[in-house]
DNA sequence: TGACTTTGACTGACTAGTCAGTCAAAATTC
DNA sequence: GAATTTTGACTGACTAGTCAGTCAAAGTCA
Protein backbone atom coordinates (compact mmCIF):
# COMPACT_ATOMS: atom_id res chain seq x y z
CA UNK A 1 0.00 0.00 0.00
CA UNK A 2 2.70 2.52 0.89
CA UNK A 3 4.36 2.77 -2.38
CA UNK A 4 7.06 5.02 -2.66
CA UNK A 5 6.83 7.42 -5.57
CA UNK A 6 9.72 7.53 -8.44
CA UNK A 7 11.77 10.23 -8.22
CA UNK A 8 11.60 11.72 -12.14
CA UNK A 9 14.99 13.68 -12.94
CA UNK A 10 13.35 15.10 -15.89
CA UNK A 11 15.26 16.83 -18.28
CA UNK A 12 14.31 19.78 -19.78
CA UNK A 13 11.66 18.95 -23.11
CA UNK A 14 13.20 20.64 -25.15
CA UNK A 15 15.80 22.84 -24.86
CA UNK A 16 16.87 24.40 -27.57
CA UNK A 17 15.04 27.34 -25.64
CA UNK A 18 17.63 26.98 -22.22
CA UNK A 19 20.83 26.83 -24.21
CA UNK A 20 20.86 30.46 -24.65
CA UNK A 21 22.76 32.69 -22.82
CA UNK A 22 25.51 31.61 -20.05
CA UNK A 23 24.73 28.94 -17.34
CA UNK A 24 20.79 28.69 -17.26
CA UNK A 25 20.33 25.94 -14.59
CA UNK A 26 19.78 26.44 -11.22
CA UNK A 27 19.16 30.08 -9.86
CA UNK A 28 19.93 31.18 -6.31
CA UNK A 29 17.32 30.09 -4.28
CA UNK A 30 15.77 26.67 -5.02
CA UNK A 31 13.84 27.12 -2.04
CA UNK A 32 10.65 28.41 -3.46
CA UNK A 33 10.30 27.60 -6.97
CA UNK A 34 12.80 28.23 -9.00
CA UNK A 35 12.48 31.44 -11.40
CA UNK A 36 14.71 29.94 -14.66
CA UNK A 37 12.84 29.55 -17.17
CA UNK A 38 13.83 26.51 -18.43
CA UNK A 39 14.33 25.39 -14.50
CA UNK A 40 10.22 25.96 -14.21
CA UNK A 41 9.66 24.26 -17.51
CA UNK A 42 11.28 20.98 -16.72
CA UNK A 43 9.62 21.41 -13.21
CA UNK A 44 6.21 21.59 -14.77
CA UNK A 45 7.69 18.89 -17.20
CA UNK A 46 7.95 16.55 -13.95
CA UNK A 47 4.80 17.91 -12.59
CA UNK A 48 3.11 16.02 -15.93
CA UNK A 49 5.39 12.93 -15.79
CA UNK A 50 4.32 12.11 -12.64
CA UNK A 51 0.97 13.03 -12.62
CA UNK A 52 0.25 10.91 -16.08
CA UNK A 53 2.15 8.32 -14.56
CA UNK A 54 -0.50 7.83 -11.84
CA UNK A 55 -3.19 8.32 -13.67
CA UNK A 56 -2.27 5.75 -16.02
CA UNK A 57 -1.83 3.38 -13.77
CA UNK A 58 -4.91 4.07 -12.10
CA UNK A 59 -7.14 3.88 -15.27
CA UNK A 60 -5.07 2.26 -18.22
CA UNK A 61 -4.46 4.70 -20.92
CA UNK A 62 -7.85 4.81 -22.66
CA UNK A 63 -9.29 5.56 -19.27
CA UNK A 64 -7.16 8.35 -18.14
CA UNK A 65 -8.31 12.02 -19.00
CA UNK A 66 -5.74 14.33 -19.63
CA UNK A 67 -8.05 16.78 -17.93
CA UNK A 68 -7.12 14.61 -14.85
CA UNK A 69 -3.34 14.77 -15.60
CA UNK A 70 -3.18 18.47 -15.92
CA UNK A 71 -5.36 19.21 -12.70
CA UNK A 72 -3.42 16.67 -10.49
CA UNK A 73 0.22 18.43 -11.91
CA UNK A 74 -1.52 21.68 -11.50
CA UNK A 75 -1.35 22.45 -14.70
CA UNK A 76 -3.60 23.71 -17.64
CA UNK A 77 -4.62 21.16 -20.16
CA UNK A 78 -2.91 23.17 -22.93
CA UNK A 79 0.04 22.89 -20.50
CA UNK A 80 0.65 19.05 -21.33
CA UNK A 81 0.67 20.06 -25.07
CA UNK A 82 3.61 21.87 -24.28
CA UNK A 83 5.38 19.08 -23.65
CA UNK A 84 4.49 15.77 -25.25
CA UNK A 85 2.63 15.62 -28.94
CA UNK A 86 -0.51 14.23 -27.99
CA UNK A 87 -1.88 11.43 -25.76
CA UNK A 88 -0.19 8.26 -27.22
CA UNK A 89 3.28 9.56 -27.33
CA UNK A 90 3.10 11.07 -23.79
CA UNK A 91 2.31 7.58 -22.91
CA UNK A 92 5.26 5.82 -25.11
CA UNK A 93 7.75 8.55 -23.60
CA UNK A 94 6.45 8.03 -19.96
CA UNK A 95 7.39 4.68 -20.09
CA UNK A 96 10.68 5.68 -21.76
CA UNK A 97 11.37 8.65 -18.92
CA UNK A 98 10.70 6.31 -15.94
CA UNK A 99 12.56 2.98 -17.12
CA UNK A 100 15.71 4.88 -18.75
CA UNK A 101 16.96 5.60 -15.24
CA UNK A 102 16.82 2.23 -13.80
CA UNK A 103 18.46 0.50 -16.73
CA UNK A 104 21.08 2.90 -16.32
CA UNK A 105 21.64 2.31 -12.65
CA UNK A 106 21.48 -1.79 -13.39
CA UNK A 107 24.41 -1.00 -16.22
CA UNK A 108 26.19 0.67 -13.63
CA UNK A 109 25.99 -2.09 -11.00
CA UNK A 110 27.87 -5.05 -10.66
CA UNK A 111 30.97 -5.57 -9.30
CA UNK A 112 31.52 -8.91 -9.42
CA UNK A 113 32.56 -10.18 -6.16
CA UNK A 114 31.12 -13.27 -3.74
CA UNK A 115 29.11 -16.28 -4.94
CA UNK A 116 26.78 -16.48 -7.33
CA UNK A 117 24.09 -16.92 -5.03
CA UNK A 118 24.87 -13.65 -3.00
CA UNK A 119 25.09 -11.64 -5.78
CA UNK A 120 21.21 -13.10 -7.47
CA UNK A 121 20.10 -12.40 -3.77
CA UNK A 122 21.11 -8.84 -3.91
CA UNK A 123 19.51 -8.13 -7.06
CA UNK A 124 16.63 -9.83 -5.65
CA UNK A 125 16.31 -7.83 -2.51
CA UNK A 126 17.05 -4.60 -5.05
CA UNK A 127 14.34 -5.70 -6.83
CA UNK A 128 12.08 -5.95 -4.21
CA UNK A 129 12.80 -2.36 -2.62
CA UNK A 130 13.44 -0.76 -6.05
CA UNK A 131 10.64 -2.21 -8.02
CA UNK A 132 7.85 -4.97 -6.18
CA UNK A 133 7.00 -1.90 -3.79
CA UNK A 134 7.28 0.64 -6.10
CA UNK A 135 5.04 2.73 -8.78
CA UNK A 136 7.76 0.82 -10.94
CA UNK A 137 5.55 -2.64 -9.81
CA UNK A 138 2.97 -0.93 -11.72
CA UNK A 139 4.02 0.40 -14.50
CA UNK A 140 5.51 -3.79 -15.50
CA UNK A 141 1.55 -4.49 -14.71
CA UNK A 142 0.56 -1.61 -17.08
CA UNK A 143 3.00 -2.21 -19.86
CA UNK A 144 2.16 -5.79 -19.90
CA UNK A 145 -2.02 -4.67 -19.74
CA UNK A 146 -0.83 -2.05 -23.22
CA UNK A 147 1.74 -3.85 -24.61
CA UNK A 148 0.05 -5.65 -27.37
CA UNK A 149 -2.22 -2.50 -28.16
CA UNK A 150 1.72 -0.02 -27.93
CA UNK A 151 3.82 -2.16 -29.74
CA UNK A 152 6.28 0.74 -29.48
CA UNK A 153 6.01 0.30 -25.57
CA UNK A 154 6.38 -3.42 -25.82
CA UNK A 155 9.07 -3.44 -28.38
CA UNK A 156 11.17 -0.84 -26.24
CA UNK A 157 10.55 -2.64 -23.40
CA UNK A 158 11.24 -5.57 -24.35
CA UNK A 159 14.72 -4.06 -25.74
CA UNK A 160 16.18 -2.13 -22.88
CA UNK A 161 14.59 -4.45 -20.13
CA UNK A 162 13.93 -7.79 -21.12
CA UNK A 163 16.66 -8.45 -23.39
CA UNK A 164 19.61 -7.37 -20.95
CA UNK A 165 18.09 -8.76 -17.71
CA UNK A 166 17.74 -12.13 -19.25
CA UNK A 167 21.04 -11.77 -21.19
CA UNK A 168 22.35 -10.85 -17.51
CA UNK A 169 20.76 -13.50 -15.73
CA UNK A 170 22.14 -15.69 -18.28
CA UNK A 171 25.95 -14.65 -17.78
CA UNK A 172 25.26 -15.33 -14.12
CA UNK A 173 23.48 -18.31 -14.42
CA UNK A 174 26.45 -19.42 -16.50
CA UNK A 175 29.07 -18.13 -13.65
CA UNK A 176 27.27 -20.43 -11.13
CA UNK A 177 27.38 -23.48 -13.53
CA UNK A 178 31.10 -23.16 -13.72
CA UNK A 179 31.37 -22.75 -10.75
CA UNK A 180 29.31 -25.36 -9.35
CA UNK A 181 27.28 -23.69 -7.69
CA UNK A 182 24.51 -24.60 -9.64
CA UNK A 183 23.47 -28.09 -10.66
CA UNK A 184 20.92 -27.73 -13.34
CA UNK A 185 22.76 -26.92 -16.98
CA UNK A 186 19.54 -25.87 -18.59
CA UNK A 187 19.20 -23.54 -16.65
CA UNK A 188 20.66 -21.08 -18.60
CA UNK A 189 18.47 -21.89 -21.61
CA UNK A 190 15.88 -20.06 -19.69
CA UNK A 191 16.48 -17.99 -17.13
CA UNK A 192 12.94 -16.67 -17.38
CA UNK A 193 13.04 -19.40 -14.77
CA UNK A 194 14.92 -17.64 -12.65
CA UNK A 195 13.25 -14.14 -12.63
CA UNK A 196 9.67 -15.80 -12.69
CA UNK A 197 8.96 -15.80 -9.40
CA UNK A 198 9.90 -12.31 -8.68
CA UNK A 199 7.47 -11.31 -11.58
CA UNK A 200 5.16 -12.96 -10.27
CA UNK A 201 4.90 -11.52 -6.89
CA UNK A 202 4.90 -7.89 -8.63
CA UNK A 203 1.72 -9.30 -10.14
CA UNK A 204 0.08 -10.99 -7.31
CA UNK A 205 0.65 -7.53 -5.00
CA UNK A 206 -0.81 -5.44 -7.64
CA UNK A 207 -3.84 -7.74 -8.14
CA UNK A 208 -4.44 -10.11 -5.06
CA UNK A 209 -2.22 -8.63 -1.89
CA UNK A 210 -5.46 -7.84 -0.38
CA UNK A 211 -7.28 -11.50 -0.39
CA UNK A 212 -3.82 -12.84 0.27
CA UNK A 213 -0.66 -10.77 1.05
CA UNK A 214 2.66 -12.56 -0.60
CA UNK A 215 5.74 -12.59 1.49
CA UNK A 216 7.78 -11.57 -1.70
CA UNK A 217 11.09 -11.47 0.58
CA UNK A 218 10.79 -15.05 1.42
CA UNK A 219 9.43 -16.59 -1.42
CA UNK A 220 12.16 -15.58 -3.48
CA UNK A 221 14.25 -17.03 -0.81
CA UNK A 222 12.71 -20.48 -1.28
CA UNK A 223 13.02 -19.94 -4.87
CA UNK A 224 16.63 -19.34 -4.93
CA UNK A 225 17.30 -21.97 -2.41
CA UNK A 226 15.40 -24.37 -5.15
CA UNK A 227 18.06 -23.16 -7.67
CA UNK A 228 21.25 -23.09 -5.64
CA UNK A 229 20.82 -25.78 -3.11
CA UNK A 230 19.38 -25.75 0.47
CA UNK A 231 21.17 -22.69 1.87
CA UNK A 232 24.20 -23.58 3.47
CA UNK A 233 24.80 -22.04 7.14
CA UNK A 234 26.86 -18.79 6.86
CA UNK B 1 -0.30 -17.02 -33.95
CA UNK B 2 -2.83 -19.55 -34.04
CA UNK B 3 -5.18 -19.11 -31.72
CA UNK B 4 -7.72 -21.87 -31.19
CA UNK B 5 -10.97 -20.32 -30.52
CA UNK B 6 -12.74 -20.72 -27.15
CA UNK B 7 -16.22 -22.65 -27.35
CA UNK B 8 -19.02 -21.51 -25.50
CA UNK B 9 -21.85 -23.17 -24.46
CA UNK B 10 -23.99 -20.23 -23.75
CA UNK B 11 -27.09 -21.06 -21.66
CA UNK B 12 -30.43 -19.61 -23.37
CA UNK B 13 -30.51 -15.93 -21.71
CA UNK B 14 -33.35 -15.98 -19.41
CA UNK B 15 -35.79 -18.59 -20.36
CA UNK B 16 -39.13 -18.38 -18.97
CA UNK B 17 -40.61 -18.26 -21.76
CA UNK B 18 -39.64 -21.74 -23.33
CA UNK B 19 -40.90 -23.30 -20.13
CA UNK B 20 -44.66 -22.70 -21.07
CA UNK B 21 -46.09 -25.18 -23.23
CA UNK B 22 -44.63 -28.79 -24.21
CA UNK B 23 -41.27 -29.56 -24.94
CA UNK B 24 -40.18 -26.81 -26.83
CA UNK B 25 -36.71 -26.97 -27.20
CA UNK B 26 -35.29 -28.36 -30.58
CA UNK B 27 -36.92 -28.29 -33.85
CA UNK B 28 -36.33 -30.79 -36.41
CA UNK B 29 -33.42 -29.70 -38.43
CA UNK B 30 -30.57 -27.59 -36.91
CA UNK B 31 -29.22 -27.42 -40.44
CA UNK B 32 -30.34 -23.62 -41.40
CA UNK B 33 -29.92 -21.74 -37.96
CA UNK B 34 -33.00 -23.06 -35.66
CA UNK B 35 -35.94 -21.38 -36.01
CA UNK B 36 -37.01 -21.56 -32.21
CA UNK B 37 -36.99 -18.88 -30.41
CA UNK B 38 -34.87 -19.19 -27.57
CA UNK B 39 -32.33 -21.60 -29.49
CA UNK B 40 -31.97 -18.63 -31.67
CA UNK B 41 -31.80 -16.04 -28.59
CA UNK B 42 -29.20 -18.76 -27.38
CA UNK B 43 -27.16 -18.25 -30.24
CA UNK B 44 -27.26 -14.75 -30.83
CA UNK B 45 -25.96 -14.16 -26.92
CA UNK B 46 -23.26 -16.49 -27.81
CA UNK B 47 -22.03 -14.82 -30.55
CA UNK B 48 -21.68 -11.56 -28.70
CA UNK B 49 -20.31 -13.12 -25.76
CA UNK B 50 -17.58 -14.56 -28.49
CA UNK B 51 -17.05 -11.03 -30.29
CA UNK B 52 -16.67 -9.28 -27.28
CA UNK B 53 -14.04 -11.47 -25.66
CA UNK B 54 -12.63 -10.76 -29.00
CA UNK B 55 -12.83 -6.99 -28.97
CA UNK B 56 -11.75 -6.83 -25.12
CA UNK B 57 -8.76 -8.39 -25.67
CA UNK B 58 -7.51 -6.79 -28.35
CA UNK B 59 -8.54 -3.08 -26.87
CA UNK B 60 -9.24 -3.64 -23.10
CA UNK B 61 -12.25 -2.72 -21.52
CA UNK B 62 -12.06 1.47 -22.17
CA UNK B 63 -11.04 1.19 -25.36
CA UNK B 64 -14.02 -1.36 -26.79
CA UNK B 65 -16.62 -0.19 -28.95
CA UNK B 66 -20.03 -1.50 -28.05
CA UNK B 67 -20.81 -1.04 -31.69
CA UNK B 68 -17.50 -2.88 -32.94
CA UNK B 69 -18.85 -5.81 -31.03
CA UNK B 70 -21.81 -5.98 -32.10
CA UNK B 71 -21.10 -5.56 -35.66
CA UNK B 72 -18.80 -8.55 -35.41
CA UNK B 73 -21.26 -10.23 -33.61
CA UNK B 74 -23.81 -10.15 -36.36
CA UNK B 75 -26.11 -8.13 -34.13
CA UNK B 76 -27.72 -4.66 -33.89
CA UNK B 77 -26.43 -3.08 -30.85
CA UNK B 78 -29.22 -2.95 -29.08
CA UNK B 79 -29.75 -6.47 -28.73
CA UNK B 80 -26.51 -6.09 -26.50
CA UNK B 81 -28.49 -4.95 -24.04
CA UNK B 82 -31.13 -7.52 -24.50
CA UNK B 83 -28.90 -10.06 -22.96
CA UNK B 84 -26.00 -7.42 -20.66
CA UNK B 85 -27.21 -4.65 -18.25
CA UNK B 86 -24.49 -2.60 -19.49
CA UNK B 87 -20.83 -2.56 -20.64
CA UNK B 88 -19.21 -3.09 -17.73
CA UNK B 89 -21.42 -6.26 -16.42
CA UNK B 90 -21.09 -7.90 -19.67
CA UNK B 91 -17.34 -7.68 -19.29
CA UNK B 92 -17.95 -9.33 -15.95
CA UNK B 93 -20.20 -11.92 -17.11
CA UNK B 94 -17.92 -12.37 -19.54
CA UNK B 95 -15.12 -13.29 -17.59
CA UNK B 96 -17.17 -15.60 -15.38
CA UNK B 97 -18.82 -16.87 -18.57
CA UNK B 98 -15.18 -17.84 -19.72
CA UNK B 99 -13.70 -19.37 -16.54
CA UNK B 100 -16.31 -21.47 -15.13
CA UNK B 101 -16.05 -24.31 -18.02
CA UNK B 102 -12.42 -24.06 -17.19
CA UNK B 103 -12.62 -24.75 -13.14
CA UNK B 104 -15.19 -27.80 -13.64
CA UNK B 105 -12.89 -29.37 -16.03
CA UNK B 106 -10.49 -29.12 -13.53
CA UNK B 107 -12.54 -30.06 -11.09
CA UNK B 108 -13.70 -33.16 -12.80
CA UNK B 109 -10.33 -33.98 -13.37
CA UNK B 110 -7.09 -35.70 -11.47
CA UNK B 111 -7.27 -39.39 -11.01
CA UNK B 112 -4.18 -39.76 -8.40
CA UNK B 113 -1.75 -42.30 -10.34
CA UNK B 114 1.78 -42.09 -11.41
CA UNK B 115 3.97 -40.29 -9.82
CA UNK B 116 3.63 -36.87 -8.50
CA UNK B 117 6.44 -35.53 -11.34
CA UNK B 118 3.86 -37.11 -13.87
CA UNK B 119 1.37 -35.81 -12.93
CA UNK B 120 2.19 -32.42 -12.44
CA UNK B 121 3.82 -33.10 -16.05
CA UNK B 122 0.10 -33.68 -17.56
CA UNK B 123 -1.12 -30.60 -15.90
CA UNK B 124 1.80 -28.54 -17.70
CA UNK B 125 1.49 -29.76 -20.74
CA UNK B 126 -2.52 -30.08 -20.50
CA UNK B 127 -2.33 -26.08 -19.82
CA UNK B 128 -0.30 -25.38 -22.73
CA UNK B 129 -2.44 -26.75 -24.75
CA UNK B 130 -5.63 -25.27 -22.98
CA UNK B 131 -4.34 -22.04 -22.12
CA UNK B 132 -1.45 -20.97 -23.14
CA UNK B 133 -1.96 -20.91 -26.82
CA UNK B 134 -5.51 -20.39 -26.65
CA UNK B 135 -7.96 -16.81 -26.29
CA UNK B 136 -7.70 -17.99 -22.88
CA UNK B 137 -4.34 -16.79 -22.16
CA UNK B 138 -4.78 -13.52 -23.73
CA UNK B 139 -7.67 -13.75 -21.04
CA UNK B 140 -5.25 -14.37 -18.06
CA UNK B 141 -3.73 -10.75 -19.39
CA UNK B 142 -6.86 -9.20 -19.89
CA UNK B 143 -7.70 -9.93 -16.14
CA UNK B 144 -3.82 -9.19 -15.13
CA UNK B 145 -4.44 -5.50 -17.25
CA UNK B 146 -7.88 -4.52 -16.06
CA UNK B 147 -8.06 -6.52 -12.73
CA UNK B 148 -7.38 -3.14 -10.50
CA UNK B 149 -10.29 -1.79 -12.18
CA UNK B 150 -12.98 -4.54 -11.26
CA UNK B 151 -12.51 -5.44 -8.45
CA UNK B 152 -15.12 -7.73 -8.56
CA UNK B 153 -13.41 -9.06 -11.59
CA UNK B 154 -10.06 -9.84 -9.47
CA UNK B 155 -12.00 -11.77 -6.49
CA UNK B 156 -13.97 -13.90 -8.80
CA UNK B 157 -10.55 -14.73 -10.22
CA UNK B 158 -8.85 -15.52 -7.44
CA UNK B 159 -11.82 -17.16 -5.94
CA UNK B 160 -12.19 -19.76 -8.59
CA UNK B 161 -9.43 -20.20 -10.19
CA UNK B 162 -5.86 -18.49 -8.23
CA UNK B 163 -6.41 -19.74 -4.33
CA UNK B 164 -8.46 -23.35 -5.95
CA UNK B 165 -4.64 -23.53 -8.15
CA UNK B 166 -3.09 -22.62 -5.56
CA UNK B 167 -4.19 -24.96 -2.77
CA UNK B 168 -4.24 -27.63 -5.77
CA UNK B 169 -0.56 -27.24 -6.02
CA UNK B 170 -0.10 -26.71 -2.33
CA UNK B 171 -1.53 -30.57 -2.05
CA UNK B 172 0.53 -31.87 -4.97
CA UNK B 173 3.96 -30.35 -3.61
CA UNK B 174 3.28 -31.87 0.14
CA UNK B 175 2.29 -35.41 -1.80
CA UNK B 176 5.81 -35.22 -3.43
CA UNK B 177 7.32 -34.11 -0.64
CA UNK B 178 5.83 -37.00 1.67
CA UNK B 179 6.87 -39.46 -0.85
CA UNK B 180 10.52 -38.03 -1.70
CA UNK B 181 10.03 -36.93 -4.82
CA UNK B 182 10.58 -33.04 -3.65
CA UNK B 183 13.56 -32.31 -1.90
CA UNK B 184 12.29 -28.23 -0.85
CA UNK B 185 10.15 -28.55 2.35
CA UNK B 186 9.37 -24.85 1.92
CA UNK B 187 7.94 -25.57 -1.71
CA UNK B 188 4.60 -25.97 0.01
CA UNK B 189 4.63 -22.77 1.75
CA UNK B 190 4.98 -21.07 -1.97
CA UNK B 191 3.00 -23.18 -4.12
CA UNK B 192 3.62 -19.58 -6.52
CA UNK B 193 7.09 -20.96 -7.60
CA UNK B 194 5.61 -24.04 -9.01
CA UNK B 195 3.14 -22.20 -11.51
CA UNK B 196 5.38 -19.01 -11.83
CA UNK B 197 7.34 -20.01 -14.85
CA UNK B 198 3.94 -21.10 -16.50
CA UNK B 199 2.15 -17.60 -16.01
CA UNK B 200 5.57 -15.98 -17.18
CA UNK B 201 5.15 -18.15 -20.51
CA UNK B 202 1.83 -16.94 -20.92
CA UNK B 203 2.69 -12.91 -20.74
CA UNK B 204 5.48 -13.77 -22.13
CA UNK B 205 3.90 -15.01 -25.86
CA UNK B 206 1.83 -12.23 -25.46
CA UNK B 207 3.84 -9.53 -25.79
CA UNK B 208 7.72 -10.59 -26.55
CA UNK B 209 6.86 -13.70 -28.59
CA UNK B 210 7.13 -11.71 -31.46
CA UNK B 211 10.87 -10.77 -30.40
CA UNK B 212 12.26 -13.66 -29.06
CA UNK B 213 9.84 -17.10 -29.53
CA UNK B 214 10.07 -18.95 -25.76
CA UNK B 215 9.51 -22.54 -26.11
CA UNK B 216 7.17 -23.27 -22.84
CA UNK B 217 7.17 -26.45 -23.46
CA UNK B 218 10.89 -27.20 -22.80
CA UNK B 219 11.34 -24.45 -20.05
CA UNK B 220 8.48 -25.97 -18.29
CA UNK B 221 10.03 -29.40 -18.31
CA UNK B 222 13.23 -27.64 -17.74
CA UNK B 223 11.51 -26.25 -14.72
CA UNK B 224 10.44 -29.43 -13.40
CA UNK B 225 13.87 -30.69 -13.14
CA UNK B 226 14.73 -28.02 -10.90
CA UNK B 227 12.33 -29.01 -8.43
CA UNK B 228 11.86 -32.80 -8.83
CA UNK B 229 15.96 -33.26 -9.85
CA UNK B 230 17.18 -34.36 -13.13
CA UNK B 231 14.74 -36.73 -14.78
CA UNK B 232 15.55 -40.27 -14.41
CA UNK B 233 15.59 -42.11 -17.57
CA UNK B 234 12.23 -43.60 -18.24
C1' DT C 1 -55.59 -26.99 -41.28
C1' DG C 2 -55.49 -22.37 -42.39
C1' DA C 3 -56.61 -17.50 -41.06
C1' DC C 4 -56.10 -14.25 -37.66
C1' DT C 5 -54.02 -12.30 -33.30
C1' DT C 6 -50.52 -11.66 -29.96
C1' DT C 7 -45.95 -11.66 -28.43
C1' DG C 8 -41.45 -10.18 -27.69
C1' DA C 9 -36.86 -10.42 -29.88
C1' DC C 10 -34.58 -7.40 -32.64
C1' DT C 11 -33.38 -3.13 -34.87
C1' DG C 12 -30.90 1.26 -35.57
C1' DA C 13 -31.62 6.19 -35.48
C1' DC C 14 -31.26 9.19 -31.76
C1' DT C 15 -29.80 11.63 -27.33
C1' DA C 16 -26.97 13.14 -23.95
C1' DG C 17 -22.61 13.21 -22.44
C1' DT C 18 -17.50 12.84 -22.75
C1' DC C 19 -12.95 14.13 -23.87
C1' DA C 20 -8.71 14.94 -27.08
C1' DG C 21 -6.92 18.62 -29.00
C1' DT C 22 -6.98 23.96 -30.29
C1' DC C 23 -6.11 28.74 -29.87
C1' DA C 24 -7.17 33.60 -28.53
C1' DA C 25 -6.40 35.93 -24.47
C1' DA C 26 -4.04 36.50 -20.00
C1' DA C 27 0.04 36.14 -17.34
C1' DT C 28 4.81 36.13 -16.82
C1' DT C 29 9.49 37.05 -17.85
C1' DC C 30 13.32 39.71 -19.25
C1' DG D 1 6.57 46.61 -23.54
C1' DA D 2 7.82 42.93 -26.54
C1' DA D 3 8.46 38.13 -26.42
C1' DT D 4 7.38 33.99 -24.44
C1' DT D 5 4.73 30.89 -21.75
C1' DT D 6 0.53 29.41 -19.80
C1' DT D 7 -4.22 29.14 -19.53
C1' DG D 8 -8.87 27.14 -19.92
C1' DA D 9 -13.08 27.89 -22.62
C1' DC D 10 -14.36 25.92 -26.75
C1' DT D 11 -15.08 22.64 -30.66
C1' DG D 12 -16.20 18.61 -32.87
C1' DA D 13 -15.67 13.76 -33.15
C1' DC D 14 -17.08 9.89 -30.85
C1' DT D 15 -19.88 6.52 -28.08
C1' DA D 16 -22.79 4.35 -24.20
C1' DG D 17 -27.21 3.63 -23.66
C1' DT D 18 -32.43 4.30 -25.16
C1' DC D 19 -36.78 3.32 -27.21
C1' DA D 20 -40.45 3.54 -30.75
C1' DG D 21 -41.33 0.63 -34.25
C1' DT D 22 -40.99 -3.89 -37.04
C1' DC D 23 -41.87 -8.56 -38.07
C1' DA D 24 -41.15 -13.62 -37.67
C1' DA D 25 -42.70 -17.04 -34.61
C1' DA D 26 -45.98 -18.71 -31.25
C1' DG D 27 -50.59 -18.98 -29.91
C1' DT D 28 -55.62 -19.17 -30.71
C1' DC D 29 -59.78 -20.16 -32.90
C1' DA D 30 -63.13 -22.23 -36.14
Amino acid sequence: MTKKPIDISAPPPDIRTAAKGQAPIAGGDVVASASNRAVRAAERRAAIVEAALEEFIARGFAATRLDDIAKRAGVAKGTIYLHFKDKESMFEELVRIVIVPVVEKLNALPPPTGSVRDLVEAFASNFLKEVANTRRGDLVRLIVAEGPRFPAVADFYYREVVSRGIAGMRALIELGIARGEIQQKNLARFPQILVAPAMIAVIWQSLFARHAPLDAQEMLRVHLDLIFGERRTT
